[in-house]
DNA sequence: CGATCGCTTGATTCCGATCAACAGGAGTGG
DNA sequence: CCACTCCTGTTGATCGGAATCAAGCGATCG
C-alpha cells in the first residue's frame, strides 16, 4: 500500500527562534530547506510528482532514493536522474513538472514551497545564485550522462553507473543499489537482461563482486576505469 | 585558412549615448549582449573556445551555426548541442569550459565578458533570473536529447532531428541543414552511415525530399512525428 | 504451499556498426 | 581547359552486440 505521512512540519514564526545549528544556515539553499522543510514519507514506488503536474515544491532527499523519470507515449521509460539523500530535485524554472519523480524505495523526503524559496532568491542575491548553480549541476550531470548515452557500449555503460554510484555514496568499494535492475536499464538505455549479463561478466572478470544482487564491491576500479577510456 | 577577426568593437562609453533600439534592452541579457557584444568572425570548423579552456565570455550566435562538443580519450565525438542565430551559448558557472565550441558553417558571433554579465546580474535581480533561464533552457533541451539517446532507434531519432531543425529554424518544411552528416551521427549517437542510409529511407518512404544532401523538404511531417510515439 | 517478484541465463533475431567501394562536386594547379 | 585531389555523401556486404523471446531460480509474502 503507498503511503505518504507528514511527519514534523515545522512552523514559520518558529524558524527565528530555532538557533542556527551546522548544515541549517537560512542563507543557503540547503540550509533553509532544512529549517524550513516538512519531513514526508514515501513508500517505495509511490510518486512524489508526476509529469505534468504543477511544480508547487521543492525537495530534499533526507534517507532514501528517487529517481526522476519520463515515460514515452509507446510504454518505453527513460530514467533522467537518481538522486540520493543531501540531494535536491524537483526545482523548475517553468510553473510545471516535466518528468515524474518516484521513491526507489522506502523515503523520507523535505519538502519546501517552491514559492517560498522564489521569495528568499529575490530578496537575496546568494539564493539566487545558488539555485542557478543547483540547475548547472543538474545540466552538467545530464550532459555527462549524454556521453555515456551517445558513445557507449554495455560493459562501458555499466561500469560508468557503478563507478558514480560508488563516488556518490562515499562508501570506499562497497556500494549497495538502491534500485532494481530495470531502472539501471532505463537509466544507461539498456535492457534488463544485459544489464544482468555484463554485470555477471564483470564479476566474471575479477573486477565486481556481488553478495547480493544489491550489494556490489569493486574489485579492480582500474579495470572498470580504463573502460571508458 | 582559420580566421578569426573583430569586425566592431563597440566603445562601452558609448553605450549610454545609443538609443535603445528593439531587442537591445540593457535590462534583458540578449539586449545587453546586442549592446555590449563584439562581433567576431570565425570560419568554418574554427574552434570558438575548446574544452578545459577559461570561460572568460559568453556567446551569442549572429549567423552561421555552432556545434558543442565532447571528444573522448579514445576519439570518440559526442556533439552536445547545435546552436543557430539568435542563441546564446558558452554559459558556465564554473571557470572552465566543460566542452569545445565550433563554426559549423563560417559565422558571426556576439561575444561578451562573462564578468560583465555576472556583474549585471549582480546588481540586476531581472538579469540574474534570465541567466539562470538560460541554463534552465539548456537543461530541457539536454534532457529532452536525452530521450532521444536512450529509447529512440535510427529512424525515430533522425526524424525527431529534422522535426527539431523545422522548428528551430521555423522555415516551414524546408529546411537547411548547416551540419555535414558527421555532425549529426555524433550527435544521435550513430554512425555516418546509418544516418545516410536512414535519410534515403525517409525519402524513399516519401517523408521527406532531399533536393542536395543539405536541403530537406518534409512532405509527411505525420509521419515523421509518428514514428516517435 | 502456491504465487509473485526480481534476477539470471540461454537461444535466436535483428538493427546498426564496420569495412569497403564509389559517385559527385569544389577547389587547385598545370 | 582538363586532370587531379580532397571532401562529403551514398550504397553494398558482412559482422557483431544488444534486443527479444523464453525459461528457470531463489526469495519473499500472503
Amino acid at each position: 500500500m503507498l503511503t505518504r505521512t507528514a511527519i514534523a512540519p515545522i512552523n514559520a514564526k518558529e524558524l527565528s527562534r530555532r538557533l542556527p545549528r551546522p548544515g541549517q544556515d537560512i542563507n543557503t539553499i540547503m540550509g533553509a530547506v532544512e529549517l524550513m522543510g516538512v519531513r514526508m514519507s514515501y513508500a517505495r514506488n509511490e510518486e512524489v510528482f508526476g509529469q505534468g503536474e504543477a511544480a508547487e515544491y521543492i525537495y530534499k532527499v533526507v534517507s532514501g532514493a528517487v529517481r526522476i523519470c519520463k515515460i514515452l507515449d509507446d510504454g518505453r521509460r527513460q530514467v533522467i536522474a537518481f538522486h540520493m539523500p543531501g540531494e535536491i530535485f524537483g526545482l523548475e524554472v517553468e510553473e510545471d513538472h516535466r518528468f515524474s519523480a518516484e521513491a526507489i524505495t522506502d523515503a523520507v523526503i523535505l519538502v519546501v514551497k517552491r514559492s517560498t524559496v522564489l521569495a528568499l532568491a529575490a530578496r537575496d542575491g546568494h539564493i539566487a545564485n545558488q539555485l542557478w548553480a543547483l540547475t548547472t549541476q543538474d545540466l552538467q550531470r545530464v550532459q555527462n550522462h549524454m556521453l555515456v548515452l551517445g558513445c557507449m557500449n554495455a560493459k562501458q555503460k555499466v561500469a560508468t553507473f557503478l563507478l558514480q554510484m560508488a563516488k556518490r555514496r562515499c562508501t570506499s568499494d562497497e556500494i549497495e543499489l538502491p534500485m532494481p535492475r530495470q531502472d539501471i536499464a532505463d537509466y544507461l538505455g539498456l535492457t534488463i537482461e544485459t544489464v544482468s549479463r555484463t554485470m555477471t561478466q564483470l564479476e566474471n572478470a575479477a573486477a565486481i563482486g556481488m553478495t547480493t544482487s544489491r550489494r556490489i564491491v569493486l574489485r579492480d576500479r582500474a579495470a572498470l576505469v580504463q573502460l571508458n577510456a
